[in-house]
DNA sequence: GTGAAAGCGCTAACAG
DNA sequence: CTGTTAGCGCTTTCAC
């Protein structure tokens, strides 16, 4: 059952007839730096090789402090959005040394701080959260232990931190003003509940503010089952005989359930209802029609995420780094 | 920049007038076992609340030779079947104390190994890996350390190990059947290469299989550019003006391909040509037309092989172990 | 009922 | 150029 015959640094010490000092240096790559001759660290590195000495890193941790893990915690990894981020972060924090521990916080606030103090616990060397609290407090506790983070995609009111985001306002501003443009005038914005998220109510305000003089149509929707919710709402829109209405969804989850039901009841897109979403992902590109969205850029926000926090862990920076990114309106027939 | 203050079980100890050992036997539940008594163990739990004690699984872990980690090696953590089979695997282990690392060998043998190795050097407590292994030398080494481990979705010739999959033979064997039922004969099989992984090979073989008699129309395409291939594809078809084509995609990946390029040039699915698809993603339920596809059972496999390995790891059962999920036609109008 | 002490495997002063 | 020593924070045998 258990893992056997683990070669340790003391073992080839003993073969080699050399301290365990020795054979750490040299494993190191100190060997040049405290002078060690050119014969003895090819002895030790004979050695290794010959007993396929793997240096033990949970004993290194333990001395150094340092674990080389990272903690990425999202809302679901199962949402492709938070699947690239995490293959982005990987991928550039790999080469560094780090890999990733992964968790799901499911969009619960309290599973989230569990998993922050489980990875603290594990001694991940930092973290890298799309937080769904609602208030600074457990940010407050790292910023004061100098626990480094960074928040990515959605950041918390009343505390300065690293953060790594898109310019959401103008995100939404910008799609209301072209939907306006085309000659929509009766905007519905699908948005979610629970709403205190930051990406949620920037989305929101930008929407609200391009629509200047219109009326704002704002429609709240249960994020864990929009079914039910979204149904009534199409009911009422194609009931009321509305000219040119158009659905604005919040996020990607929420349209794929209007597109659900907008397909089942045959309803036409953009004739008799216009859709667009925030978030652009694959499915809107071959579905029919192509769903018009405002893209993020997934790749360029984690890279960013991991350089900050890279640089946070080296004390190479100052303190707090903000990367607000730009969204693309992506434009597809339906609208 | 470094975490301060972290307070120790010695910490606690020394507040209390008591010895290490004692609060040891408390904070980890066997109080009680050793006779403690009631008042002591109420006097260190307060003391651990009001210091805030969290321990330190990396020195616990160097002790016990446990880390309560789990490593998940895939191809492409972003790719949506490995993601949500991430997602699975992460809330079965959490209640058992078990958090994921996570890494992507990007379908690439040597990474996978390098991943491995890392992912042992931290001592992670067991592995699951979607492996694309050429031969099973990797995993010889793994079992001659009796370091426990499952093989999922692909499994590796010459070696008994723990395994979690699905009948990819049966799959792809009765979509062809299902195929030639509805009339078509020209059956183009769109393998990919590389072409060792056992999942490809087996739904080759269903489809080799179902066809009996019949020509087949095996073609390969590159699965890191699946685009140029495919497009000499179905100019090839298009041009023959075959009666009825169809095209069989492997995976999901090189039938996104083939629906950008049957888009593109305007072709209509399925009358000028059809298309079908091993592995049902959430995308081809939206596409234009819906694409059909064996659907594999991810939530099951994901709970299976977290379930196989967590009894490994209890000692619980004998070894190996392979479950074989049935795999589900999903039929959607693309043929 | 409780404590002393050893040690997991490694690194880093310090010594010579 | 190389070695001695002292822990990192925790668990666990053994002793009282």
């Amino acid at each position: 059952m258990s893992v056997k015959n683990q070669i340790t640094i003391a073992e080839i010490a003993r073969q080699l007839e050399v301290s365990k000092t020795l054979v750490s240096l040299v494993v190191n790559g100190k060997g040049d730096k405290h002078n060690i001759s050119e014969s003895t660290q090819k002895k030790v590195w004979n050695k290794v090789k010959e007993l396929n000495y793997k240096p033990n890193s949970v004993a290194r941790s333990l001395r150094t402090g340092k674990t080389q893990s990272i903690g990425l915690i999202v809302a679901d990894i199962a949402n492709p959005f938070y699947a690239r981020l995490a293959r982005i972060i990987e991928d550039y924090l790999r080469p560094f040394g780090y890999h990733l521990v992964i968790s799901s916080s499911d969009e619960t606030a309290e599973n989230e701080v569990n998993l922050i103090d489980t990875m603290i616990e594990h001694q991940v060397d930092g973290l890298i959260i799309a937080s769904t609290q609602k208030d600074s407090e457990k940010f407050q506790e790292l910023q004061s232990k100098n626990y480094p983070f960074v928040l990515i995609d959605r950041y918390i009111n009343d505390i300065q931190t690293n953060y790594v985001g898109v310019d959401n306002y103008s995100g939404a501003y910008s799609m209301t003003k072209e939907l306006l443009k085309s000659g929509y005038d009766k905007v519905y914005y699908l948005s979610v509940t629970p709403d205190y998220l930051s990406t949620i109510k920037e989305r929101e305000r930008g929407y609200l503010d391009a629509l200047s003089e219109i009326q704002p149509l704002i429609r709240k929707v249960d994020f864990n089952a929009p079914h039910k919710d979204l149904e009534n709402i199409i009911k009422e829109i194609m009931n009321a005989d509305i000219h040119k209405p158009v659905l604005f969804s919040s996020n990607n989850h929420v349209a794929k359930a209007c597109l659900r039901i907008i397909r089942a009841y045959g309803i036409k897109i953009p004739e008799d209802i216009a859709l667009v979403s925030f978030d652009d992902i694959e499915l809107f590109e071959f579905s029919d029609p192509p769903i018009a969205a405002i893209s993020q850029p997934i790749d360029r926000m984690g890279r960013f995420a991991a350089d900050v926090l890279l640089k946070q862990l080296s004390g190479k920076t100052q303190y707090p780094v903000k990367h607000i990114l730009k969204t693309t309106l992506v434009n597809r027939k339906s609208f």
